[in-house]
Order: structure tokens, then C-alpha cells, then sequence
RNA sequence: GCGAGGGUAGCGAAGCCUGGUCAAACGUGCAGGACUUAAGAUCCUGUCCCUUAGUGGGUACGGGGGUUCAAAUCCCCUCCCUCGCACCA
């Protein structure tokens, strides 16, 4: 007998040789596109890879045997600092390391036997992936969506780079977990705030998102409507801008803050104060990222000893810098309006500021906008001069069509989105395709001349970018004068890389970006499986370049993924699978014990994909002696004494029947990845298929029966159906099979049920009458389990001839001195039935299938033994029960 | 604080949307039996409590209340857990 291994070498090497799961565009034939992200090449797969690959693979080998022309490809996100802070740790340069960490983290997904389309892998640092990111660069320079510009950004101390905002966690950096700093550099940035409202108005239309991601990215993207207020310094020309969502409360405003970052407060300082607020900003800066972060949000600030001028009172109006007041959010200045605001009421209390109510609700009370729909809500302004009594919401236009004519206010709508800071400085990365020229300034590299290619000289010394101590690289001629220039040594973040390599997939080996065919025919992706930590970063940026690059006339696909599927993670014991914890399980010890399948199998059992999946030794057991139990079945001797007769009998009616209804089951299951349920039916019926071959079975229904629930294993367990399906005598690959169809006509399992309950009950009394020796019975007594319920249907029967109010006919049933012991469930079921009898409950129809088979039954016993049968409701006491024994008559038991 | 998702039998995990077929799939664990010299593997049976040859009854899906003839399932309140966002004006 074939080990697992043995099995699995062989039908992955068959698989290679014969290039089952290469695909071509085929118009004739449905596409579909099955993917999961692709993985940073770390040198070993963990237990989530293992997880979202065993769920892709399933899915793209189901809709493969479906009919559709699927593509299921994979490849390596491969930039990034991990394979660079190596080289820096151990010597020697990140492209081999990635390469070295690339063939081992195949070699697994090899084992694993995914049905991955190998002739189209990618990685990401190659230079004909990434020459096209420059090109894409350079479109996107073209068309105004990339400028460099000198700004406040994350610098993270231990990586020695930039981060993106949706890069930085809790005040740290998402890779290193290093506290991040602010300074001030130049760098590159991607305007992705161009597609702010796009990118949120098409969330609609992804009804096969998961709802959080949806949430998650909208509050990312955090929309605002709301207007800005310029405000006037006093005695001094400068204009303050403030931003608010909630102008209505303008007259309530007594202090306005700024934040401690803005560039114009050094001029809004006066003398006696100047010393104390250079002392608050330095506290501020210090303590910003650990403590704005905590939880702990004591308010602190200065005032300035600025007044600005109200638009509309005149009155002075203090100024303060406080550092809850954000410099990158809205303008950096904020009106503050006590009575209104939370925060601003905290701070107001703190150090006394007047409140000053001027709106008020409908019932008449102040209130705070805090658990209040801003955009809804209903009351109306008070104290606040001529907009007395105007409604809120109606109010706001009022105010800013006012201030409008002064010039003082527009319509603002603000996002929380910024723009995509991509400069990284760093080496192992996508080089910027930009020039500096003494004389020309900032110059593109001409598309002609890429890729621009990472230089092999530099050195990892972990100080600074390695790419300046290449003079190769650095050193360059101007494009446009043929002057001395210098490259920009920045490299792309390689969020960039995985913003379009799905694209890059449909032609990996095109000449231009993609094939505009290719991408026409492949895209959108259908299903796309990964981590829900991606959720705004890599989701949000391919979203965003799928619609640039649309903008730009390459595709005229809007969105990419059309159905996500986020998974779960992977836990043991109670806690994620970590190193400090100690719970790790090693994919590659699970899969040298018990194999791939067993390994691919349990993880698709265990939970459905979406939630949190626990790690037990003793459920992998299961799932390996689950997939035992099916081969012995395949293994069975046929020839053991199956029945040749070609008439079904009952049991093989009801095994068919249960095959039909278990593969509709199992069908509808894997089409809505739901994994672990299809798995769990299809246990089912191989614990009946055990029960069949038990009894007197036939050779052909039982391996009918076995193909089929083959044919349903085989996107799970790949390989071991593969051996069987050649054991059983078939031709080709079960990955190429078609998947089965059911008959619905053969699912009705329970008229098959009663049929048998009719014949048993013949076999049964016949060797009852044998065993008792009796030969001419008067009388035949029928117990069944549940007799009332049959009597309740005939007595219902009777009444509906007659009676057509369901209260009456209740009435009626329950003086009925037998159904008035089981009246609660006679109450259920009469107006069930008056109702609507096609919406009656399956169980309820199907007791009256028995009743009608038992008097059909019935009828038959009595011309079969030539006596009367007698059906009795209930055997009470030991009396009746000796009745059984009283020869003359028969007794027999139905359930 | 805001937002999302959970709490089901010894354990993991379905069922909830669309109330009745639910003492609740499937797996695991446990118990008994068969096979075996024995162990393992395998097969069968049982596995909330009481009772039975068959059956029947009681209690139960975090806690409390409500709707309904009927609630794990719908509504309200409450407790606990997990995960996102977090001073966004």
C-alpha cells in the first residue's frame, strides 16, 4: 500500500509533467480568477499561509471541475527591509537572500500540491516586474498624481525610513514596532486623495466585501462635510482658517486653538508669551507620540495672547495652542466651542474659558455633538443674533452663505485620507526613476531607459541608504541638458509592487505593463483570499491604482477584487501561533507526519474560513483517519458477496438518495465557502456508505455512491483522490473531472423511507409468525411510534371536508379526548396547515406522507396475511405488552 | 469613547438571516461492545438528567424580560470576551 508520501510525489510530479493547471485565455469557455496574496518570501510557510492556500486551492480546483478556465496563479512580494536588515545583520545582499528564502517557501507550497498555474509566477524584484512599477511612476508623474514635497512625515528610528500613515500602529511602526518620529523631509507622494470620494462611493458596490473591511476603509477615508471659517487676527494682517462640521455653533465659539505644528503660530506669539509657548511646544513634541496615543487624554495648553476676531460679533476671541488640536488633519486650527464639544468643554473647564450655549434640541435642551449624527440632527440655533430659531441643519447654510459674502467661509469637504507618502530610504526596493540637474531641476528618466536597476556595489552597513554609497548608481547624466546629475536615491514602498501585480498576472511575460487582452479577458480577480490586517493599506492601494490606471486608458476595470474573502487567524491554545508564546506548529512537520491532505484538509474542517481557527493535534488525527476511512472504502473487496439483482431495494434507494441529497448540499456549501460544513456532509455520507456495505449491497450503487463522494473529496484532499480515482478504474486526472450533477427526483429520501418501513414491517411480521409458529393470525396489531400524530392527520383530514375555520377545526381536534394529551404540538400544526399548505414544515408533510404509506401499508398487510390489522396507538402497560405473546395474533413495532 | 464580531453539550464547531423537522450536524474526547494471545489500529453502540424492550418525561443554547400557539433562532435590557479606530474639529 502507497504511503501518503509516495502519493502525493507521484501525482504532483504527473501534475508538473503534464502541465494540468496551465491556463489560456479561451473565449468559449467561462474565466475564472482565483487568488490570494501573495506572500513576503520569509525562507518557511506558517500555518496562515497554509490556511489561505488550502482555501484558495480548494475553491480553484471545485471551479475548475465546475467548467470555468480558471486562473490560480502565485508569486512573492519580495522587496522589503527584513531581507535588507538580514544582509545588514549577517552580511552578504538582499537579492540572494530573497531568492534563497523564495525556492524554500515553494519548495513547501510545492508539497502542499496547490494547483497553482507555476509558468506565471512573479516576484516583485525582478526587474521586469519592476521596471513597470517606474513606468507606472512615471505615468502617474505625467498625469499630476505623484509630487514630492517637503513634509512633517512618520520616520521610523530602528528601520531608518519613512512610514505611510496607514503604516504606523499605535504611534509605532507596523514592522519594527519602533516608536515613530515626526521630521521634516522631502519625499514622494502618491495623490490618492484624488480618489477619496471614488474609492468611498464604490465601497457600494462591492456586496461581496465583507461589511468591517467596508466599515474599516470608509472610516479610514473618513469623510467630512462641513465648511472653513477664515478668522481675522487682531491688529495684525494674518488670516486664520478653521475647519468645522458643525458651523451652527459658531456664536457658542469662545477660544480657538491652534496646534502646536503650525507654521504661522512663531507669528502669532506675543513677547510676554513667547518664552512659555517655545517651552509648550518642545513638551509637546517630546511627549507627543507616547502620550497623545495614550488612553489618558488630559488636555493641556497655553494661551498665545492673540485675540482673533469674530465674523460676525467682533468680539476678541482668545487664541490658544493646544496639542489635541492635529496639524494634519482639516487646517490645524479649530474653533472652540465649549457648550458643544466634548474636548473643547474639557478644555474649557481646565482653564476657565467662558461656555457659551447656542444651539439647542428639539426638546429644548443643550447638548454636546458626541453621540449625535451631525448631518441629521434636528433642533435649532438660539443666542446666535439673526439666525435665532433657524433650524440647525438649515441654519448652517444660512451662517455660511453669510460669512460667504464677507469672504470669510466656503464649503469645504475634508477627508481623513492623505496622500501616499512612498519614499522609502532604503535598498531593497523599487529605485525612483527621477533625476536631479543642477540646471534642469527634477527630471524623469525617459520611459526608453528602464529599468532603472538596483546597483550591486552598495553597502549594508545599517546606517543610512545604501543606495547613496553606490557612485555607479548616483552618479547619472541629465536626460535633458547631457549634464552632471544625481539619481534620487529613494526607493517605492512596496505597497506599490502589490497595488497591481494581480494585473501583471493575466501576461506575466508581456512587453508593456499587461496585456490590455489579457487583463480584459482576466480581470476582475473573482475571488480574492487574505489577512484582514490588509484592510487599509494593501486594499485600499490597489483599489486606488486599479482606477489610475484606469484613469490613465490601460483597463477599464473599476474595482479589482469582486468577492473577498477575509480569513481567520490561526490560534492555539487560546493565543495566536507565536514564537514567544511557544504554540507554533510547524506546516512542515504537520505535512512529514500526516501529509498534505490531511494538513490542507483540517484546516478547511476546523472552522469556516472567516473565523478564528484553533489548532488541535487531536483534530488533525481525526481529519487523517477520516481520509483512511474513505481509502478503505475504495479498497473494499467487491467481490465480497454484493447483491447482483438489478431491482433497488430499499437500502439502495435510500443510499442513492442520500448521495444526491449530500452532493446538492455539498454543492451549494462550496459555492458559498463554507468548507467545514461540505466537509462535515460528506463524513456523513461516508458513515452511511460504511452502514450500506454492511448489508446486502450492490455493487454498482456502491460505487456510484463512492465516485461521487471522490469526486466531492477532491478539492480538498487533491492527491489521495487522485490515487483512488485511478484505484477505482478511471481515466485522467480527477482535477480535470467534471464535478457531478444530482437528480433532484432521487433526493426524496422520505417517501424511500416509508416504502422500506412498508417492506420491513412484511419481513419482520413474517418471521414473527415464524418464530411464534403462527399460522393463520386473526389479527394483526401495528405499533407505531407516534400514533396520535397519524390519527391527528386523519381526523384533520376529516374536518377539512367540512370545517373551514381553523378555530373551529381546533376545537374540534382538541375535545378529541387522544389529541388532547398532545394538544400544545395540535396547536402548532393547525394553523400551519390552514396557512399555506406548500409552506408547511418538511416533517410535518412528511408525517403525512407516513400516515397516507401506513394505510397503504395497511391495506397491504391485510391482503398479504389474509387477517386484519389493527393499528394500535400506544402499548400502555405490561398487559397490552403481553397481549403481543397471545398467539392468534401478531404484533409488530414500527418506529 | 466609537465601530464590528462573538458567548451553543467535556472540548472545537454548525444551527440564528428565512421561528416549528433541535437534546441540536460534523469532528474530537469519554464509556461500553466486537475483533485480537495482548496492545494498537479498525468496526459498531452510547454519550444533558430521570426512566424504557420499544417509549416517555424533565431541564437546557451567557443572564433577565418581551412577542408568539411555538424561541438557540425575532425584539428590548444586562453581563462577559475578541478585534478594529481612537482627541479627525
Amino acid at each position: 500500500m502507497a504511503t501518503f508520501t509516495e502519493i502525493q510525489n507521484k501525482w504532483q510530479q504527473k501534475w508538473a509533467d503534464e502541465h494540468i493547471f496551465r491556463v489560456t485565455e479561451d473565449p468559449k469557455k467561462p474565466k475564472y480568477y482565483c487568488l490570494e496574496m501573495f506572500p513576503y518570501p520569509s525562507g518557511k510557510l506558517h500555518m496562515g499561509h497554509v490556511r489561505n492556500y488550502s482555501l484558495g486551492d480548494a475553491f480553484a480546483r471545485y471551479k475548475r471541475m465546475m467548467g470555468f478556465n480558471v486562473l490560480y496563479p502565485m508569486g512573492y512580494d519580495a522587496f522589503g527591509l527584513p531581507a535588507e536588515n538580514a544582509a545588514i545583520k549577517q552580511g552578504g545582499n538582499p537579492e540572494d537572500i530573497t531568492r534563497k528564502n523564495i525556492a524554500g517557501i515553494k519548495a513547501q507550497q510545492k508539497q502542499l500540491g496547490l494547483s497553482y498555474d507555476w509558468s506565471r509566477e512573479i516576484a516583485t524584484c525582478n526587474t521586469d516586474y519592476y521596471k513597470w512599477n517606474q513606468w507606472i511612476f512615471l505615468q502617474f508623474y505625467k498625469k499630476g498624481l505623484v509630487y514630492r514635497k517637503k513634509a512633517l512625515v512618520n520616520w521610523d528610528p530602528v528601520d531608518q525610513t519613512v512610514l505611510a500613515n496607514e503604516q504606523v500602529i499605535d504611534g509605532k511602526g507596523w514592522r519594527s514596532g519602533a516608536l515613530v518620529e515626526q521630521r521634516e523631509i522631502e519625499q514622494w507622494f502618491f495623490k490618492i486623495t484624488d480618489y477619496a470620494q471614488e474609492l468611498l462611493d464604490e465601497l457600494q458596490q462591492l456586496p461581496h466585501w465583507p461589511g468591517r473591511v467596508k466599515i474599516m476603509q470608509e472610516n479610514w477615508i473618513g469623510r467630512s462635510e462641513g465648511c472653513n471659517v477664515s478668522w481675522k487676527v487682531e491688529e495684525k494682517h494674518v488670516i486664520l482658517d478653521t475647519f468645522t462640521t458643525t458651523v451652527d455653533t459658531i456664536y457658542g465659539v469662545t477660544f480657538v486653538v491652534i496646534s502646536p505644528e503650525h507654521p504661522k503660530l512663531s507669528t502669532l506669539i506675543t513677547k510676554e508669551q513667547e518664552e512659555n509657548i517655545k517651552k509648550y511646544i518642545e513638551s509637546a513634541r517630546k511627549k507627543s507620540e507616547i502620550e497623545r496615543m495614550g488612553t489618558d487624554k488630559e488636555k493641556t495648553g497655553i494661551f498665545t495672547g492673540t485675540y482673533l476676531l469674530h465674523p460676525f460679533t467682533g468680539k476678541k476671541i482668545p487664541l490658544w495652542v493646544a496639542d489635541y488640536v492635529l496639524m494634519n488633519y482639516g487646517t490645524g486650527v479649530v474653533m472652540g466651542v465649549p457648550a458643544h464639544d466634548q474636548r473643547d468643554m474639557d478644555f474649557a473647564k481646565k482653564y476657565e474659558l467662558p461656555i457659551l450655549q447656542s444651539i439647542e434640541s428639539q426638546e429644548g435642551e443643550s447638548f454636546v455633538y458626541d453621540n449625535v449624527d451631525k448631518y441629521n440632527v434636528k433642533g435649532r440655533i438660539i443666542n446666535s443674533g439673526e439666525f435665532n430659531g433657524i433650524p440647525i441643519i438649515e441654519g448652517r447654510k444660512h451662517i455660511v452663505e453669510s460669512l460667504k459674502k464677507k469672504g470669510l467661509a466656503e464649503w469645504k469637504i475634508q477627508y481623513k485620507l492623505r496622500d501616499w507618502l512612498i519614499s522609502r530610504q532604503r535598498y531593497w526596493g523599487t529605485p525612483i526613476p527621477m533625476i536631479y540637474c543642477k540646471n534642469c531641476n527634477l527630471v524623469p528618466v525617459p520611459e526608453q531607459e528602464l529599468p532603472v536597476m538596483l546597483p550591486k556595489d552598495a553597502i549594508f552597513t545599517g546606517a543610512g541608504n545604501p543606495l547613496e554609497t553606490s557612485e555607479k548608481f548616483t552618479h547619472c547624466t541629465c536626460p535633458q541638458c547631457g549634464g552632471k546629475a544625481r539619481r534620487e536615491t529613494d526607493t517605492m514602498d512596496t505597497f506599490v509592487d502589490s497595488s497591481w501585480y494581480f494585473l501583471r498576472y493575466c501576461s506575466p511575460q508581456s512587453e508593456a505593463v499587461f496585456d490590455k487582452q489579457a487583463v480584459k479577458y482576466w480581470m476582475p480577480v473573482d475571488q480574492y483570499i487574505g489577512g484582514i490586517e490588509h484592510a487599509c493599506l494593501h486594499l485600499i492601494y490597489a483599489r486606488f491604482f486599479t482606477k489610475a490606471l484606469r484613469d490613465l486608458g490601460l483597463t477599464d476595470v473599476d474595482e479589482p477584487f469582486t468577492n473577498l474573502l477575509c480569513q481567520g487567524m490561526v490560534i492555539k491554545d487560546g493565543a495566536k501561533m507565536s514564537k514567544s508564546i511557544g504554540n507554533v506548529v510547524d506546516p512542515g512537520e504537520i505535512m512529514e507526519k500526516f501529509g498534505a491532505d490531511t494538513a490542507r484538509l483540517f484546516m478547511l474542517f476546523a472552522a469556516l474560513p472567516e473565523k478564528e481557527l484553533d489548532w488541535s493535534d487531536q483534530g488533525v488525527e481525526g481529519t487523517f483517519r477520516f481520509l483512511k476511512r474513505v481509502e478503505r472504502l475504495v479498497d473494499a473487496d467487491f467481490s465480497l458477496d454484493p447483491y447482483t439483482d438489478d431491482n433497488l431495494q430499499n437500502r439502495d434507494k435510500h443510499i442513492i438518495g442520500k448521495m444526491h441529497a449530500t452532493l446538492k448540499r455539498v454543492t451549494d456549501l462550496i459555492e458559498h465557502i463554507k468548507f467545514s460544513l461540505a466537509i462535515g456532509a460528506i463524513m456523513e455520507l461516508v458513515n452511511d456508505l460504511y452502514k450500506y456495505k454492511e448489508g446486502p449491497y450492490k455493487k454498482s450503487v456502491y460505487g456510484e455512491t463512492l465516485k461521487t463522494t471522490v469526486l466531492m473529496l477532491a478539492p480538498f484532499a487533491p492527491h489521495l483522490c487522485e490515487e483512488l480515482w485511478e484505484r477505482m478504474g478511471n481515466e485522467g486526472f480527477i482535477s480535470l473531472a467534471s464535478w457531478p450533477v444530482y437528480d433532484e427526483q432521487k433526493i426524496d429520501k422520505k417517501a424511500q423511507a416509508c416504502e422500506e418501513l412498508v417492506q420491513q414491517t412484511f419481513a419482520d411480521i413474517a418471521s414473527v409468525l415464524e418464530l411464534a409458529k403462527i399460522t393463520h393470525p386473526n389479527e394483526i396489531l401495528l405499533f407505531v411510534a407516534k400514533p396520535w400524530k397519524h390519527y391527528f392527520f386523519a381526523r384533520m383530514q376529516e374536518l377539512l371536508q367540512t370545517v373551514k375555520d381553523p378555530k373551529e377545526i381546533m376545537k374540534a381536534l382538541m375535545a378529541d379526548p387522544t389529541l388532547k394529551q398532545h394538544g400544545q404540538d395540535v396547536v402548532k400544526w393547525v394553523p400551519r396547515i390552514m396557512k399555506d399548505t406548500s409552506k408547511l414544515p418538511k416533517h410535518v408533510l412528511d408525517d403525512a406522507i407516513e400516515y397516507a404509506t401506513l394505510m397503504d401499508g395497511k391495506q397491504a398487510l391485510e391482503e398479504k396475511f389474509g387477517c386484519a390489522v389493527q393499528i394500535m396507538k400506544e402499548s400502555e402497560s405490561t398487559e397490552q405488552k403481553a397481549q403481543i405473546a397471545i398467539p392468534g395474533k401478531a404484533a409488530i413495532l414500527v418506529k
